[in-house]
DNA sequence: AGATATTTGTTCGTATGTATT
DNA sequence: TAATACATACGAACAAATATC
């Protein structure tokens, strides 16, 4: 009674194998016509009721398979005359925030994720020697403005650390290419997002921030004049002065905290 | 951050918002309880007809919500007595797969992915110096020596690239630094995966066997010897004649397809 | 080993919210 | 404004998996 009555004369069978989880075996389906039809972010995808119809399934199930696809960012959908589920690009902030689950667990260090800043930002910022617009420039300077005075407050002090990175982050986004960039938007993203690193940005640092306005500036410099190697290197200096201080830092408050630990 | 300010009082009350979403309610729900009551993987979650009850929501709306964070790796749940949703760690195939979406459209070249080889595997080489343990060793020599002799057929000398990717894999699951070693697998999953690289890999060519077979050969005698250093230098030559052979054969088949093309 | 209880997985029918025309 | 087309939400019942006795 496992391979039951599914002989309806239909054309297209997906066979129901009996280790079911039909709603796995949707989500394949519809991601092999993506591939294989070639389809392309804005394309449509069949309606609900003809999802049940194709797949045998009822509407529950359907809903489950294209909430999966619409969680890994492969499909949006609207509702209203017109509306259904289309196919999407999973953009740069969902993938981090999938990958950043990934870590949750994993606990990297600080020395961990500069290990990878100090070979991959260099590279980085040499890829952009010659490509950056003075549109560019000048969000890079705006940026930079938040962070060229001493913070009044803890508050602004934050919001400094913050913008720093996001400094970094505005040069990955031009990188052209799509892998490093992300790369070095995902580690901006740790930093932004540990725990240590926010007790970090949380505690006044004055040398950090004269150091990072520095070297930043310095950056720019080297990139108005198309210089690669030199962008590369002020990058890698830059890195490298940053894990230091910030591994002071961490050192610090890990120290604080064995006095309060039980 | 949401305004989760869920008065954890004595009526619970969801608020209940006419505008539904409540599939995305629920998932923030409970993702809070694994942030805040630091949940652990294995650790149990109420059952359906618990969140049904807290949320307010019927079956098909927890199960929808449920779906999203199991496909995010973030839960898992099994059926029968004792079963449910556990708290789970996203793994690392699991975790390349979705960031596999982020690229799908975006098209990275294999000049992009050695740019980050080229600095990415003789780091995680280097760090593995003095920590493998001789099941380690046999490990790599196991999966060598698959490729250590020429393929008989086509199918066979496929087998062998992947196989030499896999060399690089059971490195990268030994890196001490869990961010570098994720990002080498992924690395080798795009070359996997990469439809460029499978017509690569699907014709002969004895070159690019025989010169990975020797430097993977002295990348063990130099972990075999402790030397980070050599370790480093020879990976590094070996990602810049990887990409020499890799690109040489993709100009080669790019120019084949322009004949083709319309 | 087999029956049973428990829990997820699936189905169907219906009602409601939302955007287009 | 009303009609329409679509996703979203609800609830009860059924099927399948699995631990326990």
């Amino acid at each position: 009674m496992r391979e039951s009555d599914q002989q309806e004369a239909a054309p297209e069978q997906p066979r129901r194998r009996p280790g079911y989880k039909r709603t796995d075996e949707i989500c394949d389906g519809i991601m092999g016509w993506i591939v294989e039809d070639r389809l392309k972010p804005g394309d449509r995808l069949p309606q609900e009721r003809e999802l049940m119809a194709r797949f045998k399934a009822s509407k529950s199930t359907v809903r489950e398979a294209l909430k999966a696809l619409q969680t890994q960012g492969l499909i949006a959908t609207r509702t209203g005359p017109g509306g259904g589920a289309f196919v999407a690009a999973l953009d740069g902030n969902r993938a981090m925030e999938l990958l950043s689950n990934y870590f949750y667990f994993r606990h990297p260090t600080i020395g961990d994720i500069y290990a990878l800043r100090k070979v991959l930002e260099p590279q980085m910022a040499a890829s952009l020697a010659g490509r950056l617009t003075q549109e560019n420039f000048s969000r890079l300077e705006e940026t930079i403005r938040i962070y060229d005075h001493p913070a009044a407050n803890i508050g602004e002090e934050y919001r400094q650390r913050i913008a720093e990175l996001d400094f970094h982050t505005v040069l990955a986004e031009l990188c052209p290419n799509p892998i490093l960039g992300f790369m070095c938007s995902f580690l901006q993203n740790l930093l932004r997002n540990l725990s240590i690193c926010r007790r970090i940005y949380d505690t006044p640092n004055p040398e950090l921030r004269e150091s990072a306005l520095h070297y930043q500036a310095r950056l720019i410099e080297a990139l108005r004049e198309e210089n690669a190697v030199r962008a590369a290197s002020i990058m890698f200096e830059h890195m490298c002065t940053a894990q230091d201080y910030m591994e002071a830092c961490e050192a610090e408050i890990q120290d604080g905290f064995l006095k309060f630990d039980e």
